[in-house]
DNA sequence: TTGACACTTCGATAGTTGTCAAAGTAAGAA
DNA sequence: TTCTTACTTTGACAACTATCGAAGTGTCAA
């Protein structure tokens, strides 16, 4: 087990505005299920107080714990939940009681 | 939803020798449901070559966290895991697929 | 009561992190 | 080409964190 992966992801995950920013990719994924439409960093920029090259920094944080893909269509940047991650981190936490 | 609590969590678990000292409290207790044990710190602490004032300071970030229970017994110190906390961990983090 | 043990508290310090302003790159519109 | 938009990189700095040694507290046994 990869204790080292795990704890980027988790660091990943311990600033709140970091921890916003992947709950908000998560929301705008989930929306999308039914409207197809993929999530602009741009579009939920603004919901932060934050500047831009902190933004751009987080995301490039919760991109190198693994925990969102990252992608560029034109000039805007496209992120998805990387959901295999998540169901690690679960599965990491949890007491196995039935073992 | 309570965002700070959450990254007080994933902040417990981002250090190395923290997430470690949880997984092995997790462990012990999963041991237990066979053996009725309980995790003394005393035992696992022998486990990392950090010094006692370090692993004091640790223990209290992962209850303050609310990861983990902790109860004196004498001069000794016993450890719980909060297994409701980790069920909500997962959740939060989880896309609802289903919804 | 003395000593050993299992922690805890305190103070210090090296290292890490979140944030910003400024400057840079790259795409698309005019 | 020039301008605007969207993001990135760089450099700096204040704030926070992990760790330690030393000293402190409380428990138990001799």
């Amino acid at each position: 087990m990869d204790i080292k992966k795990y704890t980027k992801i988790f660091k990943a995950l311990s600033n709140e505005n970091r921890l916003e920013i992947y709950l908000k990719i998560v929301e705008k994924q989930e929306a999308s299920f039914d409207t197809g439409d993929e999530c602009f960093i741009n579009e939920i920029a603004g919901c932060f107080k934050i500047g831009a090259p902190t933004i751009s920094h987080h995301i490039k944080e919760l991109s190198n714990a693994g925990l969102i893909f990252t992608e560029k269509k034109g000039k805007y940047l496209i992120c998805k939940v990387n959901e295999g991650v998540v169901d690690q981190v679960s599965k990491l936490l949890k007491l196995q009681k039935s073992k």
